[in-house]
DNA sequence: TGTACATCAGTGAACGCGCGTTCACTGATGTAC
DNA sequence: TGTACATCAGTGAACGCGCGTTCACTGATGTAC
């Protein structure tokens, strides 16, 4: 085994085995039973479990932040002070988000892993990513907020995490949701084709009507 | 303690540290610390901890299931043959979702489990749900189906699914979303407000344009 | 009416097990003089 | 060029702990005769 090889195979299967059964349910000896490495490297180069949870998470959002925070770069360059159309946002961020782990196929785990991350109530690990990475989803609010100048900020605060969950649902859940559509109508669908589908329905729901107010009863003056 | 009390304590204890937590995080002994109960008074009325977790589900998903069927056995008797709008179906099934509930904290322990049974790989919990709910989405897929014609069967099987995912990201992430909003705008939101937030959202996301084909080079005949 | 037995909810203590973490150690490689 | 020491990745075994589960037991209530 070279070098720090054992630290690369360690967050290869520790990503894997967090996506498939979850935090809690993937103990250490699981990892390094599977990655072939002794259980204590796990201590030794991380320091403890969490730590562990944290870089696996950072190895995605690392280079996806980067990116991204060029890919918006760019874009602000190109559109010279106007205002970048909503439609043309969801597309780079799709771009982005479908490129970074294209490299290691691993968009489902990457998707997985964040949904975990929502759904732990406590989070320690939310905390972590927001104060980490929240700059990059701020910068991004920013310019949908001037592609939506209509949208109340909390509106488009639910909006947004409303299309997230569309988002992560259907990309982490995507072996299920397969398994259903192709026994119902014979058709095997790619992560392409999901996107494709997403777009029209993302961007219309980003452009839905304001929902009526709380008192419907009560007129203004 | 009176009777079968006990039973009733431990489950009511039981869907507030899951939903709090999760499944794994939370221990028997943290349950019947909670709910001052003999921690050995788990196995005995329910054998074991998955069978706690199941009873808990069922506690939610039986009533809903009945009460879903009756809902929308008035409507097609309201309708008499005519098609059912698709606001009035999601309308329905929306009211029907928070109805049950409401009488106790366990939305947010269903949508969580929900959550759960899609995402997990080898999806033995799926396809249990499946079977024993799965005839009260089919009926509902078939009114919704007839409400939406112009959209292609694929089309409507994956924008469900999308819904699907914003409602139950949104709800079984309902913690960290509210923490997140409360910060940023100092609004305590309510899972009522929420609902009233998702409507149009998901309405405008059902009807949104189909995407461009696959090929949009090729030109038919 | 009294006695014997059955049923049942609940209990206290212990069981073995797998967990994350720790620690003294090894053996290879680099560095100083 | 040779020796002494430092650094570092990795190891094997053990640690204490909390976990779900089990089991012999209690004490109240119901039932048969």
């Amino acid at each position: 085994m070279g070098q720090t090889d054992t630290v690369t195979r360690i967050l290869d299967t520790a990503e894997v085995l967090f996506a498939e059964r979850g935090f809690a349910e993937t103990s250490l000896r699981n990892i390094t039973s599977k990655a072939r490495v002794n259980l204590a490297a796990v201590n030794y180069h991380f320091g403890s479990k969490k730590s562990l949870i944290q870089a696996v998470f950072s190895r995605y959002l690392d280079p996806f932040t980067e990116r991204f925070h060029g890919a918006l770069d760019e874009l602000e360059a190109r559109y010279a002070g106007q205002v970048i159309p909503l439609e043309v946002l969801l597309e780079t961020m799709a771009r982005t988000v479908l490129e970074v782990p294209a490299e290691r196929n691993s968009l489902k785990v990457f998707m997985r892993l964040l949904g975990l991350a929502y759904s732990q109530a406590q989070g320690h690990l939310r905390r972590h990513i927001q104060d980490e990475y929240g700059s990059v989803f701020t910068r991004f609010s920013e310019l949908v907020r001037l592609a939506t100048p209509d949208l109340p900020d909390t509106e488009r605060f639910w909006r947004l995490h409303f299309v997230l969950g569309t988002v992560i649902f259907t990309l982490s859940g995507l072996d299920a949701l397969r398994d259903i559509a192709e026994k119902d109508y014979g058709e095997h669908v790619s992560v392409r084709d999901l996107i494709r589908r997403l777009r029209p329905v993302v961007v219309a729901a980003m452009n839905a009507p304001l929902p009526e107010p709380v008192e419907p009863r009560a007129e203004a003056s």
